[in-house]
RNA sequence: GCCCCAGUAGCUCAAUGGACAGAGCACCGGACUUCUAAUCCGAUGGUUGAGCGUUCGAGUCGCUCCUGGGGCACCA
């Protein structure tokens, strides 16, 4: 919002310093890290310890400090500024209060539901996330990988990013056949219940016990895969029947979570083309073919003259039946051909962050020049207390619609208490925002490489640095708002802001350059933490500054501040895939 | 053996190489006749795993260790 007033001081500073003949130093600015204080500071520490290395005696520290004081003498007070100060080596420029609350305000006021969206790029960004197998439960492991991809998509579409949500179904495979098996000997008839995620997953369960236990079991299972793999009719109807039940529910969940996809690939799909790139490889020379007694697989070490860094990428069984790599690879490329990208990210976990490089390199091999756009988001994974994996295998774990359901009950508690008057209806919706509110937001108010331990308590939290924090500060707005009727459209900035005022348009101020960090380092940690931040400084606005019953002159402009909060606050939040209720 | 990630307050976590390392939880003490207390105020709490180095300046960068987690040819 400041840039074009930060480059004429840059500028000004420049030649102020090469005409004192002081070293060229990048100048670099940074918001004024105290609260209450509003502004843009630079340093002149570089610039002294050039000197220093050019003969000067003077101690870095000190000298830093008598060019801070030159520059601020000679700048005087720029149009804009209300204070300039050269402390401990810095420059600080404070913000004159006039100008900038008003202009803080008036963009956020024009911009609306759209404060804070970059220029438009040009660029073309797919996100592959979620990717789901069918067949199988979908729990809360699942869910970090759809918070996290959701918004990493939301964040980069509104960093000014054509952003396009793919997601990859593993609807073909060991597993799905292990469970076709155990429905065919255990459950074979049987209609999918109301509860249609618990009843795969409990049948997935029940297939992996059985396949395990009982050496019988195995070649029944082979043998049933062969059925598929030469496409036995029945097989292949059984599977498409299945396969749409696990579809369905996903989309019940992807509607429960309020994210959507734009293409969906599956993995049956990309089975064929990607055994035709096997054969590419093969004769190219780039895969050694070991069949029937070995693999094909790729020595990407010795092709890249690196040492255990790549190792071995087996892309075919030795039966030449496909294995993940196969369909990776096929799937890589037809994404490229089909959408012409400039980005393509992969959400997957960090355990498979060695897998996807291999890929990358394959594919760089291959002489693709996109090789290199292709960027894998590698997220810690979820584990149970104790540091136990969730296996979807075992059945330890919890599925996301009893996390859901349990954090509803909870939220609608505390809804009836304090808003007895709306309607039944109302009140599960409140309960439901807040509720998936503070699940999203536990899941994305820390950095993707920690380990997230799931455990109920922590996951039902309401208090503290958490969505219902934020949500309620919004609520408080808005109650502000809806009380005060029609806002004047005729307002001025008090001469004298609070500190707390000037705390709140700070960071308001700053929504947009955050949200080009948070696309630029691929962190919705940014805008949780800056979201968490606004929320406070809401609170601690409304509790020192009273709006409705202020003079008539500051009621005007404390009004048109609440407004900007709300929208603020309510703009963030709908990046992260969070709802700001009205009421709470 | 090799590679990757993490290690910050009692616990869970923040901190574009910059000013005094900040929040939440927990604990202790306060504030509802007020625009909703899902809130706020105050107190307590630190050798940033250890050690060298680079730098005017290191939680952040480099090296060597320690601890924990993960990965390393026919699982996905």
């Amino acid at each position: 919002m400041f840039e074009q007033l930060q480059e004429t001081i840059t500028r000004q500073i420049s030649a102020f310093l090469s005409q004192q003949e002081i070293p060229a130093a990048p100048i670099d600015w940074k918001w004024i890290p105290f609260a209450g204080q509003w502004g843009i500071a630079t340093s002149f520490f570089q610039a002294a310890s050039l000197e220093a290395r050019q003969g000067s005696h003077i101690p870095v520290g000190e000298r830093a400090q008598q060019i801070a004081t030159q520059v601020a003498e000679h700048l005087g007070t720029p149009e804009g500024i209300s204070k300039v100060e050269a402390v401990r080596g810095y420059l600080n420029l404070t913000f004159s209060p006039s100008s900038f609350a008003r202009q803080v305000i008036e963009t956020v006021q024009r911009e609306g539901l759209l404060f804070g969206k970059g220029q438009l790029t040009g660029k073309r960004i797919m996100v592959e996330y979620s990717q789901p197998n069918t067949h199988k439960a979908f729990h809360v492991g699942h869910l970090r990988n759809v918070v996290l991809g959701s918004a990493v998509c939301n964040i980069l579409e509104w960093a000014g990013n054509e952003v396009i949500r793919a997601n990859y179904i593993g609807d073909i495979g060991l597993h799905v056949i292990k469970w076709l098996w155990c429905y065919l000997k255990y459950h074979n008839g049987e209609q999918p219940p109301e509860d249609r995620v618990r009843w795969i997953g409990e049948i997935y369960v029940q297939a992996s016990r059985y396949y395990e236990e009982d050496p019988a079991v195995e070649p029944e299972v082979r043998a049933l895969f062969a059925r598929w793999d030469r496409r036995d009719p029945d097989i292949v109807s059984l599977w498409e029947k299945t396969r749409q039940w696990s579809l369905e529910a996903f989309e019940q969940i992807y509607q429960l979570l309020g994210v959507h996809f734009d293409r969906f690939y599956f993995e049956s799909d990309v089975e064929d083309s990607g055994k035709e790139i096997v054969r590419t490889l093969i004769k190219k020379g780039l895969a050694c073919d070991e069949r029937p007694e070995g693999s094909v697989y790729i020595p990407l070490d010795e092709f890249s003259g690196t040492k255990d860094k790549y190792r071995v990428l087996v892309i075919l069984r030795s039966d030449g039946t496909s294995l993940y790599a196969t369909k990776d690879l096929s799937l890589a490329i037809q994404k490229f051909e089909e959408y012409q990208l400039d980005q393509s990210i992969y959400i997957v976990d960090v355990r498979q962050s060695l897998y996807l490089q291999q890929i990358f390199k394959t594919l760089e091999l291959l002489g693709y020049s996109w090789a290199k756009q292709c960027y894998h988001l590698a997220y810690e994974i979820v584990t149970l207390p104790g540091n136990v994996t969730i296996a979807s295998r075992d059945g330890a774990v919890v599925l996301l619609e009893d996390l859901v359901a349990e954090a509803t009950s909870r939220a609608l508690e505390i809804v009836q208490t304090k808003n007895p008057e709306i309607s039944q209806q109302q009140q599960l919706a409140v309960a439901h925002a807040v509720a998936l509110g503070a699940i999203r937001y536990s899941m994305l108010s820390r950095d993707s490489s920690k380990v997230v331990t799931f455990d109920w308590d922590a996951a039902l939290d309401f208090n503290g640095q958490a969505a219902p924090y934020i949500q309620y500060a919004a609520v408080r707005a808005n109650s502000i708002l809806r009380k005060a009727g029609e806002i004047p459209a005729k307002w001025q900035v008090p001469s004298e802001l609070q500190p707390v005022e000037i705390t709140l348009i700070d960071l308001i101020s700053r929504v947009p350059q955050e949200i080009q960090k948070s696309a630029r380092d691929i962190k919705p940690l940014v805008l949780s933490t800056h979201v968490y931040e606004l929320a406070r400084a809401f609170n601690d606005f409304y509790n020192q500054c009273p709006v409705l019953q202020a003079d008539p002159e500051v009621r005007g402009f404390r009004l048109q501040l609440v407004a900007a909060s709300r929208q603020a606050i309510r703009n963030l939040l709908s990046i992260l895939g969070i709802e700001t209720p009205d009421i709470m």
